[in-house]
DNA sequence: GATAGTTTGATACGCGTGTTTTAATCGAGC
DNA sequence: GCTCGATTAAAACACGCGTATCAAACTATC
Protein backbone atom coordinates (compact mmCIF):
# COMPACT_ATOMS: atom_id res chain seq x y z
CA UNK A 1 0.00 0.00 0.00
CA UNK A 2 3.34 1.95 0.97
CA UNK A 3 5.52 1.11 -1.63
CA UNK A 4 4.48 3.47 -4.44
CA UNK A 5 5.16 6.81 -2.42
CA UNK A 6 9.15 5.99 -2.33
CA UNK A 7 9.90 7.43 1.39
CA UNK A 8 12.75 7.11 2.87
CA UNK A 9 11.39 4.61 5.95
CA UNK A 10 13.79 1.21 6.45
CA UNK A 11 11.19 -0.47 5.08
CA UNK A 12 11.84 1.10 1.65
CA UNK A 13 15.63 1.53 2.42
CA UNK A 14 15.54 -2.26 2.39
CA UNK A 15 13.64 -2.43 -1.14
CA UNK A 16 16.05 -0.10 -2.64
CA UNK A 17 18.64 -1.79 -1.26
CA UNK A 18 17.91 -5.17 -2.24
CA UNK A 19 16.69 -4.34 -6.03
CA UNK A 20 20.60 -2.52 -6.20
CA UNK A 21 22.19 -5.39 -5.30
CA UNK A 22 20.03 -8.32 -6.84
CA UNK A 23 20.38 -6.81 -10.13
CA UNK A 24 24.16 -6.22 -10.01
CA UNK A 25 25.30 -9.75 -8.31
CA UNK A 26 22.26 -12.20 -8.62
CA UNK A 27 19.75 -13.18 -5.85
CA UNK A 28 21.61 -15.84 -4.90
CA UNK A 29 24.95 -13.95 -4.34
CA UNK A 30 23.17 -11.02 -2.30
CA UNK A 31 23.59 -11.95 1.72
CA UNK A 32 20.85 -9.81 3.98
CA UNK A 33 23.77 -8.57 5.89
CA UNK A 34 24.61 -6.73 3.04
CA UNK A 35 21.56 -5.53 2.23
CA UNK A 36 21.02 -4.15 5.63
CA UNK A 37 24.23 -2.18 5.39
CA UNK A 38 23.79 -0.83 2.59
CA UNK A 39 20.10 -0.04 3.93
CA UNK A 40 22.23 1.71 6.75
CA UNK A 41 20.96 -0.47 8.93
CA UNK A 42 22.53 -1.86 11.80
CA UNK A 43 19.76 -5.04 12.11
CA UNK A 44 20.78 -7.57 10.06
CA UNK A 45 17.07 -9.53 11.16
CA UNK A 46 15.61 -6.42 9.41
CA UNK A 47 14.68 -8.18 5.96
CA UNK A 48 12.74 -10.91 8.09
CA UNK A 49 10.78 -8.23 10.16
CA UNK A 50 9.66 -6.48 7.45
CA UNK A 51 9.17 -8.62 4.60
CA UNK A 52 9.52 -12.22 6.11
CA UNK A 53 12.63 -14.18 4.53
CA UNK A 54 14.71 -13.15 1.28
CA UNK A 55 12.29 -14.50 -1.18
CA UNK A 56 9.65 -12.16 0.48
CA UNK A 57 11.47 -8.96 0.06
CA UNK A 58 12.61 -10.45 -3.80
CA UNK A 59 8.70 -10.52 -4.22
CA UNK A 60 8.20 -7.77 -2.89
CA UNK A 61 10.61 -5.65 -5.20
CA UNK A 62 9.49 -7.68 -8.11
CA UNK A 63 5.69 -7.37 -7.86
CA UNK A 64 5.77 -3.57 -7.27
CA UNK A 65 7.60 -3.09 -10.53
CA UNK A 66 5.19 -5.84 -12.57
CA UNK A 67 2.19 -4.24 -11.12
CA UNK A 68 2.58 -1.03 -12.10
CA UNK A 69 3.66 -2.11 -15.77
CA UNK A 70 0.64 -4.27 -16.28
CA UNK A 71 -1.78 -1.20 -14.99
CA UNK A 72 -0.45 0.78 -17.61
CA UNK A 73 -0.43 -1.85 -20.26
CA UNK A 74 -3.94 -2.41 -19.24
CA UNK A 75 -4.50 1.40 -19.81
CA UNK A 76 -3.02 1.90 -22.88
CA UNK A 77 -4.76 -1.55 -24.09
CA UNK A 78 -8.19 -0.13 -23.39
CA UNK A 79 -7.55 3.00 -24.95
CA UNK A 80 -6.40 0.89 -27.76
CA UNK A 81 -9.53 -0.81 -27.70
CA UNK A 82 -11.81 2.17 -27.36
CA UNK A 83 -10.40 3.67 -30.78
CA UNK A 84 -10.17 0.57 -32.54
CA UNK A 85 -6.81 0.40 -32.91
CA UNK A 86 -6.79 -3.31 -31.68
CA UNK A 87 -5.95 -4.07 -35.14
CA UNK A 88 -2.53 -2.19 -35.72
CA UNK A 89 0.27 -4.05 -35.05
CA UNK A 90 2.47 -1.49 -34.09
CA UNK A 91 0.51 -0.07 -31.61
CA UNK A 92 -0.19 -3.55 -29.92
CA UNK A 93 3.91 -3.64 -30.40
CA UNK A 94 4.42 -0.61 -28.53
CA UNK A 95 1.60 -1.64 -25.62
CA UNK A 96 4.15 -4.32 -24.61
CA UNK A 97 7.17 -2.66 -25.21
CA UNK A 98 6.49 0.66 -23.42
CA UNK A 99 6.12 0.15 -20.03
CA UNK A 100 8.91 -1.99 -19.89
CA UNK A 101 11.27 -0.01 -21.76
CA UNK A 102 10.26 3.04 -19.63
CA UNK A 103 11.75 1.28 -16.42
CA UNK A 104 14.77 2.29 -17.67
CA UNK A 105 14.37 5.48 -16.68
CA UNK A 106 15.10 4.96 -12.96
CA UNK A 107 17.84 2.74 -11.03
CA UNK A 108 14.83 1.10 -9.30
CA UNK A 109 13.07 0.23 -12.85
CA UNK A 110 16.88 -0.50 -14.49
CA UNK A 111 17.35 -2.80 -11.18
CA UNK A 112 14.04 -4.42 -11.79
CA UNK A 113 15.03 -5.08 -15.38
CA UNK A 114 17.84 -7.03 -14.53
CA UNK A 115 16.60 -9.29 -11.78
CA UNK A 116 13.71 -9.75 -14.15
CA UNK A 117 15.78 -11.11 -16.87
CA UNK A 118 17.86 -13.14 -14.07
CA UNK A 119 14.48 -14.52 -12.97
CA UNK A 120 14.16 -16.15 -16.45
CA UNK A 121 16.75 -17.63 -17.29
CA UNK A 122 16.44 -19.64 -13.99
CA UNK A 123 13.12 -20.66 -14.48
CA UNK A 124 11.03 -19.16 -12.23
CA UNK A 125 8.58 -16.63 -11.60
CA UNK A 126 7.06 -17.50 -14.58
CA UNK A 127 3.27 -16.29 -13.34
CA UNK A 128 5.04 -12.49 -13.53
CA UNK A 129 3.65 -11.00 -15.83
CA UNK A 130 1.66 -12.84 -17.74
CA UNK A 131 -2.03 -12.12 -17.98
CA UNK A 132 -1.33 -9.06 -19.77
CA UNK A 133 1.07 -10.33 -22.26
CA UNK A 134 -1.33 -13.30 -23.52
CA UNK A 135 -4.19 -10.89 -23.54
CA UNK A 136 -2.15 -8.66 -26.51
CA UNK A 137 -1.07 -11.88 -28.02
CA UNK A 138 -4.74 -12.40 -28.30
CA UNK A 139 -4.97 -9.43 -30.51
CA UNK A 140 -1.92 -10.26 -32.22
CA UNK A 141 -2.87 -13.86 -33.06
CA UNK A 142 -6.07 -11.89 -34.53
CA UNK A 143 -3.96 -10.04 -36.98
CA UNK A 144 -1.39 -12.94 -38.42
CA UNK A 145 -2.29 -15.87 -36.90
CA UNK A 146 0.28 -17.57 -39.18
CA UNK A 147 3.18 -15.57 -37.57
CA UNK A 148 2.24 -16.25 -34.08
CA UNK A 149 0.21 -19.04 -33.17
CA UNK A 150 2.04 -22.45 -33.07
CA UNK A 151 5.48 -21.70 -33.54
CA UNK A 152 8.13 -20.05 -32.12
CA UNK A 153 7.75 -16.55 -32.08
CA UNK A 154 5.98 -15.17 -29.73
CA UNK A 155 8.67 -16.94 -27.18
CA UNK A 156 11.62 -15.41 -28.74
CA UNK A 157 10.03 -12.24 -29.05
CA UNK A 158 9.27 -11.99 -25.31
CA UNK A 159 13.16 -13.67 -24.38
CA UNK A 160 14.58 -11.01 -26.62
CA UNK A 161 12.58 -8.01 -25.41
CA UNK A 162 13.57 -8.98 -21.29
CA UNK A 163 16.61 -9.85 -21.90
CA UNK A 164 17.79 -7.21 -24.18
CA UNK A 165 16.11 -4.75 -21.91
CA UNK A 166 17.89 -6.17 -19.39
CA UNK A 167 20.89 -5.88 -20.72
CA UNK A 168 20.81 -2.01 -21.48
CA UNK A 169 19.93 -2.13 -17.63
CA UNK A 170 23.45 -3.13 -17.21
CA UNK A 171 24.82 -1.03 -19.04
CA UNK A 172 23.43 2.03 -18.14
CA UNK A 173 23.85 1.08 -14.62
CA UNK A 174 27.33 0.69 -14.84
CA UNK A 175 27.97 3.79 -17.42
CA UNK A 176 28.89 1.36 -20.13
CA UNK A 177 26.21 3.34 -22.27
CA UNK A 178 24.91 7.07 -22.43
CA UNK A 179 21.18 8.12 -21.32
CA UNK A 180 21.04 9.92 -24.64
CA UNK A 181 21.21 7.07 -26.79
CA UNK A 182 18.26 5.37 -25.57
CA UNK A 183 15.73 6.37 -27.77
CA UNK A 184 17.50 5.11 -30.51
CA UNK A 185 17.87 1.90 -28.25
CA UNK A 186 14.09 1.56 -27.90
CA UNK A 187 13.48 1.94 -31.47
CA UNK A 188 16.18 -0.65 -32.34
CA UNK A 189 14.53 -3.10 -30.32
CA UNK A 190 11.08 -2.16 -31.55
CA UNK A 191 12.37 -2.51 -35.16
CA UNK A 192 13.91 -5.89 -34.14
CA UNK A 193 10.99 -7.18 -32.76
CA UNK A 194 9.01 -6.40 -35.43
CA UNK A 195 11.31 -7.82 -38.15
CA UNK A 196 11.43 -10.93 -35.83
CA UNK A 197 7.89 -11.34 -35.85
CA UNK A 198 7.29 -11.02 -39.23
CA UNK A 199 10.48 -12.28 -41.28
CA UNK B 1 43.24 -33.46 -23.35
CA UNK B 2 40.72 -36.79 -22.27
CA UNK B 3 37.51 -34.97 -22.54
CA UNK B 4 36.73 -36.00 -25.57
CA UNK B 5 36.40 -39.45 -24.83
CA UNK B 6 33.01 -39.65 -22.59
CA UNK B 7 34.59 -42.61 -20.45
CA UNK B 8 33.43 -43.03 -17.03
CA UNK B 9 36.31 -42.19 -15.00
CA UNK B 10 35.58 -40.17 -12.00
CA UNK B 11 36.76 -37.28 -13.30
CA UNK B 12 34.24 -37.67 -16.13
CA UNK B 13 31.54 -38.51 -13.80
CA UNK B 14 31.86 -35.18 -11.81
CA UNK B 15 32.29 -33.17 -15.11
CA UNK B 16 28.86 -34.81 -16.21
CA UNK B 17 27.41 -34.52 -12.72
CA UNK B 18 28.52 -30.83 -12.79
CA UNK B 19 26.72 -29.58 -16.02
CA UNK B 20 23.65 -31.28 -15.37
CA UNK B 21 23.45 -29.56 -11.79
CA UNK B 22 24.54 -26.55 -12.75
CA UNK B 23 22.02 -25.75 -15.63
CA UNK B 24 19.12 -27.44 -13.86
CA UNK B 25 19.93 -24.94 -10.28
CA UNK B 26 21.97 -22.88 -11.59
CA UNK B 27 25.58 -22.33 -10.62
CA UNK B 28 25.18 -20.61 -7.11
CA UNK B 29 22.34 -23.21 -5.80
CA UNK B 30 24.43 -26.48 -6.23
CA UNK B 31 27.15 -27.50 -3.54
CA UNK B 32 29.65 -29.75 -3.94
CA UNK B 33 28.26 -32.65 -2.00
CA UNK B 34 25.16 -32.46 -4.35
CA UNK B 35 27.58 -33.37 -7.32
CA UNK B 36 29.51 -36.03 -5.73
CA UNK B 37 26.43 -37.90 -4.61
CA UNK B 38 25.13 -36.98 -7.98
CA UNK B 39 28.36 -38.63 -9.67
CA UNK B 40 28.39 -41.50 -7.39
CA UNK B 41 30.77 -40.54 -5.32
CA UNK B 42 31.38 -40.75 -1.39
CA UNK B 43 34.17 -38.07 -1.01
CA UNK B 44 32.88 -34.68 -0.79
CA UNK B 45 36.36 -33.14 -1.45
CA UNK B 46 36.24 -34.75 -5.45
CA UNK B 47 35.79 -31.68 -7.24
CA UNK B 48 39.08 -30.44 -5.27
CA UNK B 49 41.01 -33.03 -6.35
CA UNK B 50 39.74 -33.41 -9.89
CA UNK B 51 39.35 -29.92 -10.77
CA UNK B 52 40.87 -27.21 -7.72
CA UNK B 53 37.56 -25.89 -6.82
CA UNK B 54 33.98 -25.46 -8.02
CA UNK B 55 34.74 -22.42 -10.35
CA UNK B 56 37.26 -24.87 -11.77
CA UNK B 57 34.20 -27.11 -12.54
CA UNK B 58 32.41 -25.11 -14.38
CA UNK B 59 35.37 -23.62 -16.20
CA UNK B 60 36.21 -27.02 -17.26
CA UNK B 61 32.72 -27.75 -18.17
CA UNK B 62 32.10 -24.68 -20.34
CA UNK B 63 35.69 -24.72 -21.88
CA UNK B 64 35.42 -28.27 -23.20
CA UNK B 65 32.16 -27.40 -25.21
CA UNK B 66 32.71 -23.92 -25.85
CA UNK B 67 36.35 -24.98 -27.76
CA UNK B 68 34.41 -27.74 -29.30
CA UNK B 69 31.97 -24.97 -31.06
CA UNK B 70 34.71 -22.97 -32.15
CA UNK B 71 36.69 -25.30 -34.07
CA UNK B 72 33.13 -26.24 -35.78
CA UNK B 73 32.59 -22.61 -36.58
CA UNK B 74 36.33 -22.09 -37.29
CA UNK B 75 36.07 -25.23 -39.91
CA UNK B 76 33.20 -24.03 -41.70
CA UNK B 77 34.01 -20.36 -41.68
CA UNK B 78 37.40 -21.73 -43.59
CA UNK B 79 35.72 -24.26 -46.07
CA UNK B 80 33.29 -20.87 -46.61
CA UNK B 81 36.19 -18.46 -47.40
CA UNK B 82 37.80 -20.76 -49.85
CA UNK B 83 35.00 -21.58 -51.51
CA UNK B 84 34.34 -17.67 -51.75
CA UNK B 85 30.49 -17.80 -50.19
CA UNK B 86 31.90 -15.31 -47.48
CA UNK B 87 29.13 -12.65 -49.13
CA UNK B 88 26.33 -15.13 -48.03
CA UNK B 89 24.49 -14.45 -44.99
CA UNK B 90 22.15 -17.17 -44.74
CA UNK B 91 25.84 -19.34 -44.39
CA UNK B 92 27.36 -16.91 -42.03
CA UNK B 93 24.76 -16.97 -40.20
CA UNK B 94 24.42 -21.07 -40.09
CA UNK B 95 28.41 -21.35 -39.24
CA UNK B 96 27.47 -19.06 -36.18
CA UNK B 97 23.85 -21.11 -35.36
CA UNK B 98 24.50 -24.69 -36.41
CA UNK B 99 27.39 -25.75 -34.42
CA UNK B 100 25.23 -24.00 -31.71
CA UNK B 101 22.17 -25.29 -31.93
CA UNK B 102 23.94 -28.97 -32.71
CA UNK B 103 24.49 -28.77 -28.72
CA UNK B 104 20.66 -29.54 -28.99
CA UNK B 105 21.14 -33.18 -29.72
CA UNK B 106 22.77 -34.33 -26.21
CA UNK B 107 22.06 -33.94 -22.56
CA UNK B 108 25.59 -32.80 -21.90
CA UNK B 109 25.11 -29.94 -24.41
CA UNK B 110 21.28 -29.01 -23.37
CA UNK B 111 23.07 -28.27 -19.78
CA UNK B 112 26.07 -26.40 -21.61
CA UNK B 113 23.79 -23.97 -23.32
CA UNK B 114 21.81 -23.22 -20.03
CA UNK B 115 24.68 -22.43 -18.28
CA UNK B 116 26.19 -20.57 -20.66
CA UNK B 117 22.67 -18.67 -20.86
CA UNK B 118 22.98 -18.11 -16.67
CA UNK B 119 26.51 -16.91 -17.38
CA UNK B 120 25.21 -14.03 -20.00
CA UNK B 121 22.89 -12.66 -17.22
CA UNK B 122 25.28 -12.73 -14.64
CA UNK B 123 27.74 -11.10 -16.75
CA UNK B 124 30.53 -13.11 -16.41
CA UNK B 125 32.66 -15.41 -18.80
CA UNK B 126 32.31 -13.08 -21.42
CA UNK B 127 36.02 -14.16 -22.94
CA UNK B 128 33.70 -17.04 -23.92
CA UNK B 129 32.74 -17.42 -28.13
CA UNK B 130 33.80 -14.03 -28.35
CA UNK B 131 37.03 -14.43 -30.84
CA UNK B 132 35.19 -16.69 -33.79
CA UNK B 133 31.89 -14.59 -33.03
CA UNK B 134 33.95 -11.65 -33.93
CA UNK B 135 35.67 -12.88 -37.15
CA UNK B 136 32.11 -13.62 -38.15
CA UNK B 137 30.53 -10.53 -37.52
CA UNK B 138 33.43 -9.08 -39.73
CA UNK B 139 32.09 -10.91 -42.47
CA UNK B 140 28.41 -9.56 -41.68
CA UNK B 141 29.72 -6.18 -41.48
CA UNK B 142 31.35 -6.36 -45.23
CA UNK B 143 27.52 -7.49 -46.40
CA UNK B 144 25.72 -5.11 -45.13
CA UNK B 145 27.03 -2.37 -42.85
CA UNK B 146 24.34 -0.49 -41.72
CA UNK B 147 22.19 -2.68 -40.42
CA UNK B 148 24.93 -3.86 -37.88
CA UNK B 149 27.53 -1.71 -37.57
CA UNK B 150 26.81 1.00 -34.49
CA UNK B 151 23.37 -0.66 -34.23
CA UNK B 152 22.18 -2.96 -31.63
CA UNK B 153 21.00 -5.31 -34.34
CA UNK B 154 24.11 -7.65 -33.38
CA UNK B 155 23.68 -7.57 -29.72
CA UNK B 156 20.12 -8.73 -29.94
CA UNK B 157 20.94 -11.15 -32.17
CA UNK B 158 23.76 -13.05 -29.96
CA UNK B 159 21.22 -12.21 -26.77
CA UNK B 160 18.22 -14.06 -28.90
CA UNK B 161 20.59 -16.67 -29.74
CA UNK B 162 21.70 -17.94 -26.89
CA UNK B 163 18.30 -17.08 -24.89
CA UNK B 164 16.36 -19.10 -27.20
CA UNK B 165 18.44 -22.38 -27.52
CA UNK B 166 18.62 -22.12 -23.79
CA UNK B 167 15.09 -22.19 -23.33
CA UNK B 168 14.78 -24.53 -25.74
CA UNK B 169 17.50 -26.88 -24.12
CA UNK B 170 15.69 -26.26 -20.49
CA UNK B 171 11.80 -27.68 -22.47
CA UNK B 172 13.27 -30.51 -23.99
CA UNK B 173 15.28 -31.44 -20.94
CA UNK B 174 12.22 -31.12 -18.57
CA UNK B 175 9.71 -32.85 -21.33
CA UNK B 176 8.38 -29.94 -22.16
CA UNK B 177 9.57 -30.10 -25.39
CA UNK B 178 9.67 -33.07 -28.28
CA UNK B 179 12.80 -33.49 -30.08
CA UNK B 180 10.63 -33.91 -33.36
CA UNK B 181 9.98 -30.29 -33.38
CA UNK B 182 13.64 -29.32 -32.97
CA UNK B 183 14.40 -28.97 -36.47
CA UNK B 184 11.08 -26.66 -37.14
CA UNK B 185 12.71 -25.01 -34.11
CA UNK B 186 16.08 -24.22 -35.68
CA UNK B 187 14.99 -22.86 -38.68
CA UNK B 188 12.11 -20.64 -37.05
CA UNK B 189 15.30 -19.05 -35.01
CA UNK B 190 17.00 -18.78 -38.16
CA UNK B 191 14.38 -16.96 -39.90
CA UNK B 192 14.07 -14.79 -36.56
CA UNK B 193 17.36 -13.96 -36.55
CA UNK B 194 17.57 -13.33 -40.20
CA UNK B 195 14.17 -11.28 -39.98
CA UNK B 196 15.91 -9.15 -36.82
CA UNK B 197 19.47 -7.74 -38.52
CA UNK B 198 17.60 -6.82 -41.51
CA UNK B 199 14.30 -5.31 -40.05
C1' DG C 1 55.50 -58.82 -4.96
C1' DA C 2 57.41 -54.55 -2.94
C1' DT C 3 57.15 -49.65 -3.87
C1' DA C 4 56.00 -45.07 -5.42
C1' DG C 5 52.37 -42.39 -7.20
C1' DT C 6 47.70 -41.59 -7.92
C1' DT C 7 43.05 -41.68 -6.64
C1' DT C 8 39.30 -42.23 -3.24
C1' DG C 9 37.34 -42.10 1.41
C1' DA C 10 36.32 -40.06 5.79
C1' DT C 11 36.52 -36.59 9.11
C1' DA C 12 37.10 -32.11 10.80
C1' DC C 13 37.59 -27.18 10.55
C1' DG C 14 36.39 -22.45 10.19
C1' DC C 15 33.17 -19.56 8.54
C1' DG C 16 29.08 -17.33 6.76
C1' DT C 17 24.44 -18.06 6.04
C1' DG C 18 19.21 -17.27 6.92
C1' DT C 19 16.58 -17.17 10.71
C1' DT C 20 14.98 -16.85 15.65
C1' DT C 21 14.84 -14.89 19.92
C1' DT C 22 15.16 -11.51 23.39
C1' DA C 23 16.05 -6.93 24.75
C1' DA C 24 16.17 -1.96 23.96
C1' DT C 25 14.19 2.13 21.82
C1' DC C 26 10.85 4.89 19.73
C1' DG C 27 6.10 7.30 19.02
C1' DA C 28 1.45 8.21 19.44
C1' DG C 29 -2.76 8.58 22.11
C1' DC C 30 -4.95 9.42 26.16
C1' DG D 1 3.83 11.27 31.75
C1' DC D 2 2.67 6.72 31.02
C1' DT D 3 1.50 2.96 28.37
C1' DC D 4 1.43 0.02 24.66
C1' DG D 5 2.20 -1.29 20.03
C1' DA D 6 5.55 -0.90 16.46
C1' DT D 7 10.11 -0.77 15.18
C1' DT D 8 15.21 -1.38 15.69
C1' DA D 9 19.14 -3.51 17.85
C1' DA D 10 21.95 -7.25 19.36
C1' DA D 11 23.08 -11.73 20.21
C1' DA D 12 22.69 -16.50 19.47
C1' DC D 13 21.27 -20.51 16.86
C1' DA D 14 21.47 -24.39 13.91
C1' DC D 15 23.00 -25.57 9.72
C1' DG D 16 25.45 -26.20 5.39
C1' DC D 17 29.04 -24.51 2.88
C1' DG D 18 33.85 -24.86 0.54
C1' DT D 19 38.04 -26.46 1.83
C1' DA D 20 42.00 -28.92 4.12
C1' DT D 21 43.97 -32.87 6.07
C1' DC D 22 45.25 -37.51 6.44
C1' DA D 23 44.59 -42.30 6.00
C1' DA D 24 43.09 -46.13 3.05
C1' DA D 25 42.79 -48.29 -1.40
C1' DC D 26 44.12 -48.82 -5.79
C1' DT D 27 47.54 -49.03 -9.99
C1' DA D 28 51.24 -49.46 -12.49
C1' DT D 29 56.31 -50.14 -12.90
C1' DC D 30 60.19 -52.65 -12.06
Amino acid sequence: MSSAASGDSTRDKILRAGEKLFAADGFDRVTLRQIAREADQRNVAAVQYHFGSKAGLLSAIVDDHRIEIDDRRAELLEKAEKDGVNGDFATLLSILVDPLAAKLDSPAGRAYLRIQAQGLTNSEMRPATRSLIGRIGRHLDELEPTARTASHRGRFALLLLFHALADRAGQESSGRARRADRAAFVAELSASLRGLMSA
